[in-house]
DNA sequence: AAATGCGACAACCGCATTATC
DNA sequence: CGATAATGCGGTTGTCGCATT
């Protein structure tokens, strides 16, 4: 069973491209385009190479105006912003990066960003083989092992996030931590940089708000949000910073956040910049949408982790408010409609090589 | 100097979605 | 309208080079 292989591996040849297969491909794409078949192309040009091996090379590399490395600070506030509001949904990020890769911007993320912003040192890879043997799964593993979300994983080894959605709840908490200190309403440490013992290295507070005008790409709703209130993440009624206190009752064991940072302020500093209250509707008579798209599973860890939950049956009170947009329709599934404005509104992504709307392709 | 650890980046893999027949 | 092919995407792995022991 199981899917038929795009090429055949035997013929194919895998591993670093050399400068003539990148000239070859360059010089062949350049005069002639893709001409819409990448399966095809390598054996018009007399590459050894698999379709997607040549388009991957292509976008990522060969192709023209792309950049490497040296990411501008407001491209980190973006990529953070983003990813907090949407999670790895890299190609979309990279829309909003003109110039820079979704690989790219992915790798950055795993190699740079979260350890500077988490303010720790990610497993590396060896390490996570290791835990490997401790007879955790996947996200559990990482989550326990890296020293992320212990408590959390430890109170509800089933349920454990996924590291994507742990890290948002982190970078939410940080954030709330940063801004109550920005703002006096806990301790500060000496870099003004965040409660706690190991200060998240968070770029400066103020300009998430792009100086630029956004490339033109239709945001999404979290881009809107994000950009357009930079400083007006707004938790209502049984707050987003309740649900934050109690997360991190959840977390603080690993994060040596302290809670009472969370408890403070209605307010977030301008990462996700969406009125959020939380929903009444969902099902299980509770819900809680941290910022647009939050998965599901994090939907289900924070309701129905009964052994941290206690009587109340989950880390989050079952009475918190209703998520809402800023256009004040409510939120009930972020990601849902999300995928909706992406498959009714977005160019990028779609249509092949030839629809990327950052300029790149002729 | 050799071994080991680790970070960074390029590339691969496989699933999901879209387009075409 | 279903089957198949092509493409897009995100997660994962491989490899290289530098730092440390």
């Amino acid at each position: 069973m199981g899917r038929a292989p795009c090429c055949d591996k035997a013929s194919v040849k895998k591993g670093p491209w050399s400068p003539e297969e990148d000239a070859k491909l360059k010089a062949y794409i350049e005069e002639n385009g893709t001409g819409g078949n990448w399966i095809a192309l390598p054996q018009k040009i007399g590459l050894k190479r698999c379709g997607k091996s040549c388009r991957l090379r292509w976008l990522n590399y060969l192709r023209p105006n792309i950049k490497h490395g040296d990411f501008t600070e407001e491209e980190e506030h973006i990529i953070c912003s983003l990813y907090i509001s949407i999670g790895s949904r890299w190609s979309i990020i990279a829309a909003q990066l003109p110039g820079r890769t979704d690989n790219d911007i992915k790798n950055y993320w795993n190699t740079k960003l979260k350890k500077k912003l988490l303010g720790k040192r990610a497993p590396s890879r060896r390490a996570r083989a290791n835990q490997d043997h401790c007879g955790l799964a996947g996200g559990a593993a990482a989550a326990m092992c890296g020293g992320v979300g212990t408590a959390a994983a430890a109170a509800a080894p089933h349920q454990a996030l996924s590291s994507s959605a742990l890290e948002r709840i982190q970078l939410h908490m940080r954030l709330q931590g940063l801004y109550n200190s920005a703002f006096g309403c806990t301790t500060t440490t000496s870099n003004g940089g965040g409660v706690g013992v190991a200060p998240p290295q968070w770029p400066k507070l103020e300009a998430l708000l792009p100086s630029r005008p956004l490339p033109a790409v239709q945001p999404t709703d979290a881009v809107v949000a994000t950009v357009q209130h930079p400083h007006h993440l707004v938790v209502g009624g049984h707050t987003l910073a309740t649900a934050a206190a109690t997360t991190s009752e959840a977390f603080q064991a690993a994060e040596h956040l302290d809670p009472a940072a969370a408890t403070g302020s209605n307010y977030m500093p301008g990462v996700a910049g969406v009125e959020m209250t939380s929903s009444s509707s969902m099902a299980g008579g509770g819900g809680f949408v941290a910022g647009y798209g939050l998965h599901d599973e994090l939907y289900d860890f924070l309701f129905k982790c009964e052994s941290i939950g206690g009587a109340q049956g989950g880390i989050i009170p079952s009475s918190l408010p209703e998520l809402q947009c800023p256009d004040g329709s409510a939120i009930i599934g972020a990601d849902e409609k999300f995928s909706t404005w992406t498959s009714s509104s977005c160019d990028y992504g779609s249509g092949g090589a030839g629809d990327y709307v950052l300029g790149y392709d002729q």
